[in-house]
DNA sequence: GTTATTTTCACATCTTTATGCTATACCCCA
DNA sequence: TGGGGTATAGCATAAAGATGTGAAAATAAC
């Protein structure tokens, strides 16, 4: 059985949601309410604790997305779901790192959302499609400007650089000479064109 | 219409794919190949090119992730969904990076592959469920040892050195003396508890 | 088998960073 | 009204990094 909580604002929703969704066999409806404030404060009085939480973005005080630490923090074992109109890469993106499991379109229809819903609990991550897309880009890096391609011995030198290592420690870990790495990394700043650990750091060649 | 091409070496699953799916009145298979080579050496000749490849990844030669890059090159318009046994997040990962729009596992149904990879022309990324938690998982960073927050200042600093800035750029940025930016990046240094800029870039506290 | 690239190392020099200690001015607040 | 915290700044020193020049050995390419 899946404990079921709502966030939402605009009680036409809220009241479309509830009354499919705890319809259902699957869920048992422990709690709905019109802000994460709202949320929050209830909690303390239940005897079934949520385990499924699906949540809103646009709401009136903390947003869906700011309400995400306190209700983890109260929460921990709970999973959040996002229901949003909005379904920009910014949003979905906070979304995730906050600690979403999954972000729907408020758009989705009511079987479907369940069946998403469901998926959670077997340890899915559902997102709709146009919201998966976004997650996929993010991997799928920018063409970088086609760079002179660095040779193995200078790729085992950029890794130590991004590990935060000096010199020393790189030529330690690859058993050179300290001049030996400098040798290298010389060479690695004029392919990539930098000057400097830091930049070629803050320029994320890392993969 | 979706032209769909197969890649899969093993023929009793071949055959079930093509079996399903080219009986669909939204897909016409132009082509399925049992690897990577023999797909791209069959491409020139057809007359319908595929807009949507399906690819398994354990494939003898060029794996299917290997295979991506000449696929795409080939292909360009041309959208990929992994279909494979391997759940791993490195796998995952790759095939992503190379390119590939999905990801599902070998073990979905055939209708709901079928709306997996409907959902492609729509603009979607289908996922496997335990595939999306893989992917959602990237996004949210392992829980920080609670650090010590920065000030305003001392971020503005910190965006600098993830600017790549030595520290004259980054006083002449904020109008301050090399000195004081000396000073913040001490506080810094001590709150994150880190003693070199490529430490602090390299545990990645940008956002 | 010669050529080109990669990998290795050395030494010198100058710049940038890291770190310690000190100090003034400002703001909040108890 | 005096004590935190923040922001600013200076000086000094040691460590790490950047850059130039040069060159030998090992590998790969032709």
């Amino acid at each position: 059985m899946i404990y079921l909580g709502i966030i939402e604002d605009q009680p036409t929703i809220r009241e479309a949601l509830t009354g499919y969704l705890c319809a259902q066999p699957e869920f048992s409806c422990v709690l709905s309410a019109a802000s994460v404030e709202e949320f929050l404060a209830a909690v303390p009085t239940m005897i079934h604790r949520p385990t499924l939480i699906l949540s809103d973005i646009g709401l009136p005080g903390l947003s869906g997305i700011e309400g995400l630490a306190p209700l983890r923090h109260l929460l921990p074992q709970a999973e959040v779901v996002m229901l949003s109109v909005y379904t920009d890469a910014q949003r979905v993106f906070d979304s995730l790192r906050a600690g979403a499991v999954g972000y729907l379109e408020k758009d989705t229809p009511l079987p479907v959302l369940k069946d998403n819903l469901l998926q959670v609990a077997a340890g899915g991550s559902p997102m709709s499609p146009g919201i998966a897309r976004h997650v996929i880009r993010y991997f799928q890096s920018p063409p970088r400007p086609a760079l002179e391609p660095l040779t193995p011995r200078e790729q085992d030198i950029v890794r130590g650089i991004e590990d935060g290592l000096s010199y020393q420690r790189i030529a330690d870990r690859l058993f050179l000479s300290i001049d030996t790495v400098r040798s290298h990394i010389r060479q690695v700043y004029r392919k990539l064109q930098v000057n400097s650990k830091a930049e070629l750091l803050a320029r994320g060649y890392r993969r």
